[in-house]
DNA sequence: TAAAGATGACCGACGGGTCAGTTTTATTAA
DNA sequence: TTAATAAAACTGACCCGTCGGTCATCTTTA
């Protein structure tokens, strides 16, 4: 009598929804993507559309879903408190290693579309709150314990220093998306440099300061 | 015969739409302003608009345009490459002081919105690479300054260091407008440290590292 | 008094969302 | 195996509110 409710297949047909519209947006843009070029692109109708999601936006929620499930995952490889800065310089690598990948050019061209449509509707804004929760306590630990072993100035607040390494990843993000010549890995150098204290010096370099930047390059 | 044209007059009419505009592109978004909306606010009729402004991106192009006049003014008084790095730390407390000011509310959060629709809109990403192309090369010669006098790393791509401190601010803005109550001020510290090579020491801290530190931060 | 300035009703297109009708599919009866 | 069937899946024409932009008309001003 009723045909099969394969639990499999509607999951399929929805990651093939959000990947249709993850691909428009990234074209598009948020708002000049419409439901039919969504469906086009999905090849299917708009009205069968309708029946995986009921909006728009339910679709922007799935994929903030999936991403926050992929970052989790990938936070927690890289987190050992045992080596507070090399875990940045690691966070840094595997961060900007995934936005050299050509294939999550999409990915991040829709985050920028979210990041800017957070501030003024109230149901993403929540959603790109939540991932920030994600990240954020989780660095706040790692600065931590890094000025416990002196190795981060103890001056800084540790609260906020994850915005900023957060900051450095967003705008770098930004400029790529503008440009994707942007060179990323030569900017994770700079930024691991930065990390690492060895960026700057105000004094003549000496032999003893050399060595030890080169160390940590 | 003739009503007066007073040159003047226009201007200010111009200036009455733009901030307008901005107040209403801060509050609901680039895409959720319509032409009423900014005749509301800029308290006259729709059609008096499009006597001053041919459409919604003219509008925006003037807004631009003004920012464009500021940033020139402020980059060209912070720039000494007496002190490449002094510099550096001089133009973040400019720029960052300026994005404490809650006066400047309005003004980045139009900016973040801008940043997205440059990446689908060809006008918009014309003009905001007419803004890179402003700041970008003066902060590579700053850079390259610094390298010459064994101040900045030399092994790092001038640049991309340029892109990188350019990162940090624009991903600030784009926290602050999510956030209002972010730090700015301490994020600015922070900034700082990270370009003075006051953040972080692999090594444990001796007395002379510390007072080297000390004088920079 | 004539040109410039301002008004707001109006137009056309566009896009999110609906739904009556059609096709597909698993199940069951023959 | 096949025919019957009912639920589920799908389709696209349609609806309707919205918005950028226009223009006939009125008001202001030199």
């Amino acid at each position: 009598m009723s045909p099969k409710v394969s639990e499999q297949h509607l999951e399929e047909r929805r990651n093939q929804i959000v990947d249709a519209a993850v691909r428009r947006f990234s074209r598009d843009g948020f708002h000049q993507t419409t439901m039919d070029g969504i469906s086009t692109e999905a090849e299917m109708s708009k009205g069968a559309l309708y029946r995986y999601f009921s909006s728009k936006e339910d679709i922007v929620a799935a994929m903030y879903e999936r991403s926050i499930n992929q970052e989790t995952t990938m936070l927690n490889e890289s987190i050992d408190l045992n080596g507070p800065v090399a875990t940045l310089v690691d966070i840094a690598d595997g961060i900007y290693g995934k936005v050299a990948d050509p294939e999550a050019r999409d990915g991040y061209r829709l985050a920028v579309q979210l990041w800017s449509e957070a501030m003024t509707n109230p149901r993403i804004y929540e959603l790109q709150m939540q991932e920030m929760d994600l990240w954020l306590p989780v660095m706040i630990g790692v600065i931590q314990e890094g000025q416990r072993r002196c190795e981060i100035n103890e001056d800084l607040d540790p609260e906020l220093v994850p915005r900023v390494i957060g900051a450095m990843f967003m705008g770098i993000v930004l400029q790529k998306s503008w440009d994707n010549d942007v060179d990323v890995e030569g900017c994770s150098r700079i930024v691991k440099a930065l990390l690492a204290g060895d960026f700057s010096r105000a004094v003549p370099v000496d032999l003893e300061t050399r060595k030890r930047s080169a160390t940590l390059a």
